[in-house]
DNA sequence: GTCTGGGATGCTATGTTATAGCATCGAACG
DNA sequence: CGTTCGATGCTATAACATAGCATCCCAGAC
């Protein structure tokens, strides 16, 4: 039985990709911080507890404008406090989403802070395929529109997953 | 260190869920065999190989207008022909994606058959939660209002995910 | 102060989905 | 016959996700 090369890892890339930049330029503290200060508002008055290791999982989850594995988050957050296990991250992310503060990007696995916490929503994206940033859509009629095929056909739709890719304009530029 | 009750198991739920009806009654055996055909037609105007392998899985795919899973795929796979590895399955569910005659579903992690395979097209799908059934919608128009939504921000739409789940009619009457 | 109940976290183990990398095989072609 | 190329076989492992029980801590009851 001849050994393998073991393959290559993915873990290690919480990098952006070669080329990446980011959407636009700005102070990503204040996107940051803004959320957090939504996410202290919204749990404040609804009595859910944002606890230290759930706020942290959201901080790292704002770490960029692109969507963050489950798994980069625990390597993170394992660098930090010694050793994190799957559940707790998982369990961090549950709450988070339950509250409204994050999304889940079905195409990647993967999770993004929420732009609008303060209405309950489902999110729409425009997913970056070169610098993988990911921005937060407004298509109200336009999924009331779905909706409305959908109930035509006799069906109730209670969840929506809509999520286009391709290259962001700064990307464009980049490589044209 | 105590030994711990296994989880139950995933893979042998092949079967529906309780209660679960197809969306409508139907030979579904035309299904598969249209679809074959279809599938026939389209390689052999391409040149594009429908091996046995490729054919099976397909037919597989079909076994139910559900989403089928990859591991459920190549456990009856392996029923049929002995032990067979995720790869075999994964390349000819890439083979039959790039063909246009399955879709994936994101948010199930699986894959449909295409009910349109003449025209090339991304799939929008309706999904029930519980009998697991998929409808391949027809929507166009929203989605090009999608796309010059995305054009207007500077974005180049490549790909597009929409998934709707809720409760097909069917499941609707059965546990209102 | 002690008890108690419930939410949050710790922890082990495992299930589930997906891919890299190289070997082998067979048909098509010259 | 030998080369080439697409398909498949095969090993190993990465990557994503959850079940189930233990422990801890705090707020409220008594």
């Amino acid at each position: 039985m001849p050994r393998r090369k073991p393959p290559a890892l993915k873990h290690p890339t919480l990098s952006p990709a070669p080329g990446a930049r980011p959407l636009r330029a700005h102070d990503h503290t204040h996107c940051v911080a803004d959320a957090l200060a939504a996410a202290e508002a919204r749990c404040g008055e609804s009595g859910a507890q944002l606890t230290p290791i759930r706020r942290r999982v959201l901080e790292l989850v704002w770490s960029s404008h692109a969507p963050i594995g489950a798994y980069d988050i625990l390597a993170r957050l394992g660098q930090e406090t010694g050793k994190v296990q799957p559940p707790t991250v998982y369990r961090a992310l549950e709450f988070l989403k339950a509250q409204g503060l994050i999304h889940r990007i079905e195409s990647r696995n993967a999770f993004i802070g929420c732009a609008q916490p303060e209405a309950a929503h489902e999110g729409q994206f425009l997913l970056c395929r070169s610098c993988g940033d990911a921005a937060e859509l407004l298509a109200d009629k336009t999924l009331a529109a779905l909706d409305r095929q959908a109930t035509a056909l006799g069906y109730t739709v209670e969840h929506r997953t809509v999520e286009l890719e391709g290259l962001c304009p700064r990307c464009q530029d980049a490589a044209p």
